[in-house]
DNA sequence: GCCAACGTTGGC
DNA sequence: GCCAACGTTGGC
């Protein structure tokens, strides 16, 4: 899909450790439920602001180097958690109840790997990504939102790393 | 592996 | 409702 930064509502940023979930695992598998979120402020974004269509920056936390690995999108309207009702997952919550889930969850699709992970560092650098969430010290919050303008300058800095 | 920052829990 | 203790996140 050929897309541009401006065609979206929203864009987001979403963190994920590339030894537990990572870009290419989404690309393998085209689309996937962001599993596992247990933190309010992030499931409200995915429950009540996250629209279909809306663009992802795919981030890679606890990763050499940590950054921006790829483009997301989200798919379609949130849903159940499934993880909250599996007893065997380390996510199961006993006090969501099945007719009234706690935790929803947004669904989202492949849209493309960056050729190179664009590196915090560079991000923390770069002068016109001031203030982007993301970049703040002690922000843990696994789904932020990130602004029009900053989404389109991650991507130019996505698009301007050398290639090999 | 360390540890600062932060969110959640639970005693009171 | 306060806040200390605890668990987690995530860069380094």
């Amino acid at each position: 899909m050929r897309y541009t930064a401006g065609m979206a509502k929203r864009y987001w940023l979403m963190k994920s450790e590339p030894e537990v979930y990572s870009i290419s695992d989404l690309e393998k598998d085209g689309t996937s439920g962001w599993e596992g979120v247990r933190n309010y402020q992030a499931r409200n974004s995915m429950r009540d602001d996250m629209k279909d269509g809306d663009l992802v920056l795919y981030y890679h936390s606890n990763a050499k180097p940590p950054g921006v690995a790829g483009v997301a999108k989200v798919s379609g309207p949130p849903v159940p958690d499934p993880s909250q009702f599996d007893k065997k997952s380390e996510y199961y919550d006993a006090t969501s109840d099945k007719a009234e889930p706690r935790w929803l969850m947004a669904r989202i699709a492949f849209v493309e790997k960056f050729a190179q992970v664009v590196p915090l560092d560079v991000l923390k650098a770069d002068n016109a990504l001031t203030g982007m969430p993301v970049l703040q010290k002690g922000q843990r919050l696994s789904v932020q939102p990130v602004s029009p303008e900053h989404f389109a300058r991650v991507l130019k800095l996505a698009r301007a790393k050398t290639r090999p």
